[in-house]
DNA sequence: TTTATTTACGAAATCGTTTTCGCATTACTG
DNA sequence: CAGTAATGCGAAAACGATTTCGTAAATAAA
């Protein structure tokens, strides 16, 4: 059995709400009934039991962080980033991953609704299209905040990072390099972050006059042998396109063992350029050009952006999405 | 303000026990009623509190993890692994980063006697050279269940790798290959894993009549640009290894790093090992041969194992370790 | 000295569930 | 038909902490 706090109130002959007083440093007890209450709870390692605390105050402490998936460097880095502003702050977090269902996320939203946590980080499923169940544990007064994946529906705050100019940027510098046939791998079209990057490149096809190929956005889906067949036979296609860019980082793997299995040089052959946080980018055969994102900062700024809502009384998040920017860092896959 | 079993009660004209009673499909209530009730906890939308029902039950349905790190592939794959096991018993995942800080994990521990979670899965960190932070918490009733960086003076179930084993064989295998002066990068000489594959290297070594090297084993710390000057002197030294084995996935970017910046050929002028689950093994300058470990497969079993105990009433976790074997995927990287 | 005010503490309600009793009905047994 | 057993429900006591309110004593103000 736990040490409770009727527990030490016998041992010291004082009231209940004595010793929670003491332990809240209260004014209304005396210094020396302070010191009592404190020394006695250390002597028999009094810990307050959070749920008698998070059921009486209607708050948990506790965040939830809603991912599609964990093995991708993007999203590890934005839990890091998410933990430490959490456990700065004394909160704990609770992980989800949907694994890009929607069905999941929804039940998960769902549960949400009970007082399990009291805000939510979410990147959405690429299955998401809708966003009922986001809005709905909204409105039952728990604070969401989106980062990267957002919806634009709902009016909330929300971390991204400069998809559309990143998108825009790699695009020209692909074009600058020489390529004539470009392709674009995404992975939904109902993600905002997925159009945003398509739109970027395709504009910048536009502003370049150049004329959008066959080949020009490939729909991957959520398998991965699926994705491969496509890539490869993307790449061993009449319309072989010169340069490729892969719009989320577990697109990379693929691309590179098609081209080396089908004898593909990089970049000679083709070019390739990944949305991606992989740490071994510059280790690759040959090191990929990366558009890579600030996953850390976006984690933490989302993450401290929810905390501080949380710990006002009855502050409302904005509505306003922040960027933050994307770096292009060029390497030999596409030079 | 949320839907409780009082306002269901009241719209009903039942008692709050009859409510609670027909949602838990107690055999005391008819059919009849229960069906009313149900019908009109859905029409409401009535969602229990969990932190009542934790209190009153004292149980969480919630596990915590406790990491050193998360930008790591064995442990994004080993959390992976967790939440699935969770998620498909209804249970909530807690995660926590020591960031390799004794302190920090032994706060975390201090902080679960509090009954916050109802069983704990933990992978120690490099600086955790004693156990009685985890023994208190398995003396206050909390299960724990160690993967990966287990401790052996803490008599609880574990789960790990053959360490040992596949340090020896990894060995070997550069043996085999023609080296002649290893060198074994660790990070940790308190940490069972790192001192297991320190020994089948050194065991290895000693089977094979060789004499190991002034730069036989380089403690490594927890400070990246640290640990890239000491490698890099290594590999300018004079007694220079012809073989480096990175006993963790950090390790091995610093390791490439060093070799292009010093002209050295991989694996011509050194050859390179690594234990580690990175995607992207095959497709690195050259193609790194590794030791896989399961890392999946210890999360999914070890959260099984607690998840198992935790629901029975009185189980009391057995003391012994499973091991899962890793795998030795030879490429280029030690041709 | 009397009244007002502070100081220091305790009793009890509360948060929302679960669970143990107890108490009526109704159904069955001998 | 008396007595036992099952059925269906409600009252109330937990779980452990917080908070409101009350009150006695001590101090200050009149």
């Amino acid at each position: 059995m736990s040490i409770t706090i009727k527990r030490l109130a016998q041992e010291l002959n004082l009231s209940v709400s004595t010793i929670s007083k003491a332990l809240t440093d209260s004014h209304e007890i005396s210094a020396e009934t302070k010191q009592r209450v404190i020394q006695k709870a250390q002597e028999l390692n009094y810990k307050p039991n959070p749920y008698a605390s998070s059921l009486r105050g209607r708050k948990s402490k506790t965040i939830a962080v809603v991912l599609p998936e964990i093995a991708d460097s993007f999203f590890s880095l934005a839990i890091n980033g998410i933990e430490e502003a959490a456990s700065e702050k004394g909160y704990h977090v609770l992980i989800y991953l949907t694994h890009e269902s929607f069905l999941k996320e929804e039940a998960m939203l769902k549960d949400f609704q009970n007082g399990r946590v009291d805000g939510i980080l979410i990147s959405v499923s690429r299955e998401t299209a809708g966003s009922t169940h986001i809005q709905e544990v909204i409105d039952r007064g728990i604070p969401v905040v989106f980062f990267d994946r957002i919806r634009e529906d709902v009016s909330t705050a929300k971390f991204t990072t400069n998809d559309y100019e990143s998108s825009y940027n790699a695009t020209l510098h692909l074009l600058e390099k020489g390529c004539r046939n470009l392709s674009f791998l995404c992975i939904s079209r109902d993600l905002l972050i997925s159009n945003s990057r398509i739109q970027g490149y395709q504009q910048a096809l536009k502003d370049k006059n150049m004329p959008e190929a066959e080949t020009a956005v490939i729909n991957c889906t959520n398998n991965a042998e699926e994705n491969y067949r496509m890539i490869k036979a993307l790449l061993s296609g009449k319309q072989r396109p010169d340069g490729i860019i892969a719009s989320v980082e577990k697109l990379t793997n693929p691309v590179y063992l098609a081209c080396q299995e089908l004898q593909l040089r990089i970049p000679q052959d083709v070019k390739v350029l990944s949305f991606s946080n992989l740490e071994t980018a510059p280790l690759l055969n040959p090191a990929l050009t990366t558009v890579t994102q600030p996953a850390f900062d976006m984690g933490k700024a989302a993450a401290n952006l929810l905390l501080k809502c949380l710990q006002k009384k009855h502050s409302i998040l904005g509505k306003d999405t922040q960027v933050i920017p994307s770096t292009l860092i060029v390497r030999q896959s596409t030079v």
